[in-house]
DNA sequence: GTCCAATGTTGACAGAAGAAACTTAATCCT
DNA sequence: AGGATTAAGTTTCTTCTGTCAACATTGGAC
């Protein structure tokens, strides 16, 4: 009759981390990080407004864990991607989860978590950045340089993503173009070369 | 004796909303965004708590007015980039902007101020991004592809400030390079090609 | 000089974060 | 099984913030 199993209501709430985690989710999805507040959480997940102080030091703590989620879900979609269609597809993926899942991308990359104070998350952060970092090494093998391509390859890619949810871009530099293939275009754009040697188009397939 | 001129604590401020920006700014210097708020700006200023209404509507205005402040002073900054240094200088400008105005940037493009509902603020920021663009144009002179291409340097300038200042970069990728020695290493990883003609390093000064 | 509209002030109120003290129910220990 | 321990929830309280309404002051227009 009721949801599945008859949750009666009990006192224990019996996995409340999780319930708060998926409804903070949820939230994440329909509205604005502000609306994000522990009170509403609590509420919308039906346990009284000091609960969540059970599974979370404060709000910030809350958020940290909201975007260690966010950086393992952003790594599984970047996987996912180069398998299917290499440093290309990684790039796409990349700037797809941000327009996709825009408040929680924010609350990612916006700085109102300070990664510093929270390792974990600067942990699973570093984590995902490294996929595509190896990604494109592999692709790109030069020692000296490597590196630095990859961080202009993320910045790249990073900066994509902010711009288009933030609605910078103007609406007439996408044309008519569909959003995923302004971004393979605007991707497209660009070229790596170390010091002054090889070139790797950034949006070629490893193979192709 | 006092300040300067004997301000005797009039009771009406005289020019409060420039006053009330010009605290704001140095709280944004020295603190994080979340201090922000309007009851310890009023402190700050010497003022009631209400007063700040008679000059901005909400919270959010007065933020979107301090943004639109910082869109001036990046456009300044590249305008004088330019002039000095080219293309290069532009580009380190905007992430030497974002790395001494860490929140000032945040205010700007963390997305706690929706542009859509100020549309004062929008304009100004997309003057700021048509220097950019202009600049990039009259340098690459592809009619198809060069709005993509400005597209694409802005973001990675772009995202490679807001990798910096949020301190994802790990330490050991900029090895003992200064900050700004690394970012213009960064950037002159990459090349520019519309469609896959010509091409221009991101670094190369106008006419070097 | 008078009057008034702009600018400031005081004093509410609701909603949020967080701490403290108390309750309930699992589970562990014999 | 049966009590002690303790993790997990609840209530209550304090403090802070944004915002509103009602009142005070004052610089200028006339």
């Amino acid at each position: 009759m009721s949801t599945s199993k008859h949750r009666k209501r009990r006192y224990h709430h019996g996995d409340l981390r999780v319930a708060l985690l998926r409804t903070a989710g949820k939230i994440l999805e329909k509205e604005r990080l502000e609306a994000l507040t522990l009170r509403t959480l609590a509420r919308r997940t039906g346990v009284s407004h000091a609960a969540p102080y059970r599974h979370f030091r404060d709000r910030e703590s809350l958020l940290a864990a909201l975007a260690a989620e966010g950086f393992a879900m952003l790594g599984k979609a970047q996987r996912e991607a180069a398998a299917a269609a290499g440093l290309r597809g990684m790039g796409e993926a990349y700037v797809r989860f941000a327009l996709e899942q825009p408040q929680r991308f924010r609350l990612m990359f916006g700085g109102e978590v300070p990664i510093g104070r929270h390792p974990a998350l600067r942990e699973v952060a570093t984590r995902a950045f490294d996929a595509l970092s190896g990604a494109l090494a592999a692709h790109v093998p030069e020692a000296r340089g490597a590196r630095d391509q990859s961080i202009a390859a993320w910045a790249l890619v990073h900066g994509l993503a902010q711009l288009l949810l933030e609605g910078r871009v103007d609406a007439s530099a996408r044309g008519d173009r569909s959003e995923a293939q302004f971004t393979s275009d605007v991707l497209a754009t660009v070229r790596f070369a170390a010091g002054s040697a090889s070139r790797a188009p950034v949006g070629a397939a490893p193979s192709a």
